[in-house]
DNA sequence: CCTGATCATGTTGATATCAACCTATCTTGT
DNA sequence: ACAAGATAGGTTGATATCAACATGATCAGG
């Protein structure tokens, strides 16, 4: 009903100020910067770090599991574990149970440097949050449209007929 | 004060909490993602969506500010340049006034490419609002957010003295 | 057992992303 | 006019990112 009328095109200001993809590539980019810089000296990025802790618990996820975690595609996280395994910092294994599965884990060496840089992370993160002064809403806005999007942790329910 | 106890490492839960970096990633990643399939028919990225239109103001910005309005990397935006150029897209003009200067401006075809593009992500747009229900505060945070951690088009002020 | 469907992952090719370095241009002081 | 410093941009090398396709493993029927 409401769209009767496409009205004009989209002008750049109205991107600019709507575009909620453009905002979020923004903070993306922004905070990626500052945790990378932050993280530098343990030659981590701060994907790289999310990745690492994505595979530290108990039981290490599958690559799926993990892509799934993190948002992103399965095969980027393929390619992103590359560097973590030549470092020596993840060792994939394969499931024994399911000879498709694989599961990528820490490795001594990389739950050193995880711990490492997990102090790192902690010191930047009080930092940002000291910087976003007063306890703002953004991060638990953040947090809601994380999950909004792209819940996880569910088994996946294939595109039921319902429309 | 707080800090006075580092206690133990962070944890990989307290990461996955707490770590705006990584909600920050997984929203981008699913909102590029989104809005990725939705210029697909347009043969446009999201992000060279937003570049086209941060591009297509009355007078045409340079390199940096552009750089500046997507918080990205001066040499990255330069690298986005490229395929956009070799579609004859965008035309990277120098300024009259200083040669140092580049500003890269929409061809004819490149303003017909983003106004079509623009009608689609305004539809894939209604349908996100839509989605996430009742306004949220979310996308309001997000651009708050995006403000705060990467002011724009304020006369940079270096790092000034006060601790 | 086969055979086809399904699933997990890997590979390829294109683009995106940034830091570090480099070059060309401008500006300022002399 | 010249040299020194600042500024704008590009280049390089590494990694990240995804879609599309390809491979190999498992599973369900027969």
């Amino acid at each position: 009903m409401s769209k009767a009328l496409p009205s004009a095109l989209p002008s750049a200001s109205e991107v600019r100020d709507r575009c909620l993809c453009l905002h979020a590539q923004r903070v993306a980019r922004a905070l990626a910067r500052r945790f990378d810089e932050a993280l530098r000296p343990h030659d981590l990025t701060s994907g790289q770090f999310s990745l690492l802790t994505a595979l530290s618990g108990p039981q290490p996820p599958t690559v799926s599991e993990a892509a799934d975690l993190l948002a992103m595609d399965r095969s980027t996280v393929t390619a992103a574990l590359k560097p973590l395994a030549r470092r020596g910092l993840v060792l994939v294994d394969s499931d024994p149970a399911d000879g498709r599965v694989k599961r990528p884990r820490l490795t001594e060496a990389g739950c050193a440097v995880l711990a490492r840089a997990g102090a790192a992370w902690r010191i930047a993160h009080d930092a940002l949050d000291r910087e976003l002064g007063a306890p703002t809403e953004a991060p638990a806005a953040l947090r809601t449209l994380s999950t909004r999007l792209h819940p996880h942790g569910q088994p996946r329910m294939k595109a039921s007929s319902a429309s």
